[in-house]
DNA sequence: TTTTAATATTGCAATATTACGATAAAGATT
DNA sequence: AATCTTTATCGTAATATTGCAATATTAAAA
């Protein structure tokens, strides 16, 4: 025990749960957010920005670029990180798809 | 160590972050799923959809509860759970707002 | 080619999560 | 009241995550 029982589960949930755990620590989602907010995107900029040392910065971008949330590019001997938009995309419309769903059921038990 | 730093970080990405967090499991983007898919929602039909123990059911639905993605209200012995709204929305605007940002943004450099 | 700079990886300690059996709690049924 | 049903909680084992210092790696600069 211990392990979550991914076999169990279908593929679309599978996938889905897996961009929403990535994005489930507050660094990843500072890090989703700078990068957001820069033109230029480079590992060292992102290790100033968070209250983490640099080992722990770089296993944050290695997990969402795991999770296909972030690309990286080697530039020179700096890393160029920039957001994925379709991961994004995936994640809007999944949303978007169960408002709609939300809205048109009736029956609003709770 | 080991335990998140949350209080480094800002109100805005933890709280993104506890959202995102809750349905990093595929157990519980598939009881989101299953909520919105039945009219009657009482826990035990969602013990009976899963492949998991009712206790471990009982503990993510819990989390989901925690995090403000569901609601229970008591009815008779069992409890009626639905899917929070307002949560839903929070994610569907904040992904959007993303989406429109990166649209917006000329350098694409990876 | 040595040195410097930027990232990644390793090793490890602290903590959190996942899962489940057993049991508790509380309302419904008999 | 005794029993059944439904859900929650406790205890515990297995595993995963978080964080960092130390070290490795790799490319630029001197």
């Amino acid at each position: 025990m211990g392990a979550t029982k991914t076999e169990h589960f279908t593929g679309k949930h599978n996938s889905i749960a897996i961009l929403a755990k990535a994005l489930g620590h507050p660094a990843r989602i500072a890090i989703i957010e700078y990068l957001l907010s820069v033109e230029t995107c480079i590992c060292g900029d992102i290790v100033n920005e968070l209250p983490l040392a640099q080992a722990t910065v770089s296993q944050h971008l290695k997990e969402l670029k795991n999770a296909g949330l972030i690309k990286g590019s080697i530039e020179g001997n700096a890393v160029c990180y920039c957001i994925d938009e379709k991961a994004i995309s995936r994640l809007q419309t999944y949303f978007a798809n169960i408002s709609v769903k939300l809205a048109k059921k009736k029956t609003d038990c709770c």
